[in-house]
DNA sequence: TAAGGTTGACAACGAACGTAGTCAATTGAG
DNA sequence: CTCAATTGACTACGTTCGTTGTCAACCTTA
């Protein structure tokens, strides 16, 4: 049992330990990012990380534990930056709709393995869809604010939910170059969608 | 080689073979329309339709053959009662697009296995979605048709996508009971979200 | 230099998978 | 009744998985 951090080549064990830690939360990444949500199991991140097993259980308990640290990881990554966006924005609904979207779309293309985990994990991964893990859940959030003054309870539900699937199915055909489509044309069109929501209530 | 069918226990051995057939793709569609996604395997089919995987390569080559057959036949079944639906329906669009919709719950709520697998296995199954199967193919189609007049090439391909995008997250939610809303009040507001895409191009 | 913390390569267990094959029992046709 | 088609139970091979354990090689500190 090592009590004291003894320093090993520079760096203390501590260090190392983080550093494999990242490796395996980086390689996780990779691999729930590139499409291939079944092919993140212990023995194909460890190959990809050039680790042993042990170095796996030294820093996650299981396989789960492993899926759900980089979900959450990239989940919190977003919602820090949407809310970000939306703060140091402009006060009308325009504006905040468009610091947003424009804030995701700059996410998802400077990491796009990101933006695959966020919008298609959670129902590919079985780890993640066990857990009812939502699409979007941040996205979800800032329209449900948006949405609150309006309509009823239940028109407001189907509103939102409807909402996020169209921006997560737009963002996702976008990702998989399905939709050929300009990045300003893009932003546009989901501001528009995120505007166009609260027009539904007839 | 059997050249001639011969009878057997009052039935030919085409009958038989034709009855196992379906029983597998029953059995693979409660499988595929159950969540579990990963879990139809060639064995887990077998066990649970009380046949031999002999009888399994005797109707299919492949564990991804029988998952091809079985989302096929839940699409031509759900295009064909779509199709069927509009062609019955009044002319102008709201009343098509009622139709639509009220057919596709129809179908879903007389079969939730069905609404699964056209929902969710396409992104879901590794089979379907390696493949780059559509989701809601069929409402695609009609969802393009109907913007066919309206604004330009790319536009109508953003507002198709984000429909289909938000009728299949609708239609998800009511299915996991995540949305707790009436069947009117569902097909009220996805008649809404049709009919208002075309409203989206300011 | 000796001791012990640290690392890497690898074996091993039980399980599930896809796929193919064997073989005895059953069944209808001639 | 006899024979061949048909059926079902079962075994088998090779692969991958999650997880744990072993053991020799390393490196730093005392």
């Amino acid at each position: 049992m090592p009590e004291a951090a003894r320093t090993w080549a520079g760096t203390t064990l501590d260090d190392r330990r983080a550093a494999r830690r990242r490796l395996l939360l980086d390689t996780g990444l990779e691999l729930l990012g590139t499409g291939s949500a079944a092919a993140v199991s212990v023995r194909a991140v460890c190959r990809h990380a050039r680790l042993t097993e042990r170095y796996f259980y030294e820093n996650f308990t299981d396989r789960d534990e492993l899926v759900l640290a980089v979900y959450d990881e990239v989940v919190t990554e977003a919602h820090r930056a949407l809310v970000g966006a939306v703060e140091s924005s402009g006060p009308g609904p325009r504006q905040r709709a468009e610091a947003a979207v424009r804030a995701f779309v700059a996410l998802i293309l400077d990491d796009p393995r990101k933006g695959r985990v966020l919008l298609l994990s959670p129902v590919t991964d079985p780890t993640l869809s066990r857990r009812g893990v939502e699409r979007l859940p941040m996205f979800a959030a800032l329209v449900r604010e948006q949405l609150a003054d309006r309509a009823d309870e239940e028109d407001r539900e189907m509103t939102a939910t409807a909402l996020v699937g169209a921006l997560a199915n737009v963002f996702s055909a976008y990702l998989a170059g399905t939709l050929a489509v300009s990045r300003e044309r893009l932003t546009a069109h989901c501001v528009r969608l995120v505007l166009g929501a609260n027009a539904l209530h007839s």
